[in-house]
DNA sequence: GAGTGGTCTAGACCACCCG
DNA sequence: GGGTGGTCTAGACCACTCG
């Protein structure tokens, strides 16, 4: 087999992917339309039918398409955004959208792990951990104070190391380290600000913070990083996709 | 292809698929234990090798197992729970969880919707739109006011119904009527208290609102509620989980 | 080189939907 | 009955990793 790698190494499924979903956003294909059949369409593809469902299934799952038993494929009418529930990076995501981004290190020390942090990251409780704090500011405004946390001994040359150019880009750090994020959980709730927040945010004592946890992994299921931040609540929301099942 | 079917109607790759889940989650299979190979698995199941992958892909989109190109296939070490990056119904959820639960109906009304509201859903400003406002109610704690709207002519018997009813599934309420929900999207911020929300959530103005909108598809992209919602900050939280890609 | 997962084929039969 | 997607096979070769 090598029309596989017909001209570059890439996989003919996720050629064909690639081309359906430009063909969709272009428009050439329109919303709520109908697909040829996928043995058409394989044929069309030069490729078996099974390879072209590989394409296919993957617009599904993203809600590009949807098929009907019986029936056929369709372009839904609908394109759902990208968002949250995906790993970004906060500056190269900020500055797509044409914001301005800045970042101010307000900490960066080594200190034993408190019970939260240590079980967090799966480490003994008093390891040595990394703490990085930062306030990020978009347009001028103070919008997040960020503290991460990761293993001392994983990282240890983080601290030696320009940090503040590292601290823009922790999933590249983690990655030169072996250690490539993939997964992470995240919870959100809505507190009110405490003096030494409110300070670095300018705002209010007790104005609405939303305030986020997150634990990020490897895909072996290594936990690389924990996370708190404090984001101000009128200039900061959280978007994301629910899907059922 | 008969044994298909073999004992009910259920998919081998299905049968399969399950059967490997419990295997991990029973610990018959432990963290980061290396999976028998692919072919060996299929010969173990009697399947084609195409029919086994199908079964480990979902596991490994999941995050309970990973591979490794040319290693082999690990059982994940941390294994991702289920939460709200996919659809649920606050009753039952809550209940499996032991709390209870109650909804009060605070308005049931018809009014035409405006600007937000009509775009959300697809309609235009001012078409006809059921309100329904309740308050949910945990463990005795009012904990969030919930604010549903969703089309009236589609749905002109849902005020001639059981609405204390309807209101504790309004996803199957939807169903009934054809439209299965199958995704969503949804936004997040923290916001102050209002004197009538804080009246109603007993709780002071001014206090952290975690604020919820949120907007329900069908699979073909048909837009079927749109929602707002104010959530006790101090007793809701909200957890998603992340991926890459 | 041996073993693993990644991609692909050229068929097949089934279940579902519609006219 | 004819067309569609859903499932499945029994192979094949490739790319990657490791010892």
């Amino acid at each position: 087999m090598d029309s596989l790698n017909s001209l570059t190494g890439i996989p003919q499924y996720i050629r064909i992917r690639e081309d359906l979903r430009t063909r969709i956003l272009s428009g050439e294909l329109s919303r709520g339309e109908k697909l040829p059949s996928e043995e058409e369409l394989a044929a069309s593809y030069g490729v078996s039918r099974m390879t072209l469902r590989q394409s296919m299934s993957d617009l599904v799952d993203e809600g590009l398409l949807y098929r009907k038993h019986g029936v056929g494929t369709f372009v839904a009418l609908q394109h759902f955004a990208r968002d949250h529930s995906y790993l970004q990076n906060f500056f190269e995501n900020s500055r797509q959208n044409g914001l301005s981004v800045d970042e101010k290190i307000l900490e960066m020390s080594v200190i034993p792990a408190r019970l939260q942090v240590a079980k967090a990251l799966g480490l003994l409780e008093g390891s040595q951990v990394i703490r990085l704090k930062t306030l990020r500011i978009v347009e001028g405004n103070p919008i997040t104070i960020h503290e991460a946390y990761f293993s001392f001994d994983k990282f240890s040359d983080f601290v030696e190391n320009d940090v503040e150019n590292l601290s823009k880009d922790l999933l590249a750090y983690y990655e030169s380290h072996g250690l490539k994020v993939r997964r992470g959980v995240q919870r959100l709730d809505a507190r009110s600000a405490e003096p030494e927040v409110a300070a670095l945010l300018a705002i209010e004592v007790g104005a609405p913070i939303l305030y986020k946890e997150r634990t990020l992994y490897t895909e072996e299921g290594i936990p690389v990083e924990f996370l708190f931040c404090h984001n101000r609540g009128d200039l900061y929301s959280v978007t994301f996709n629910l899907s059922a099942e």
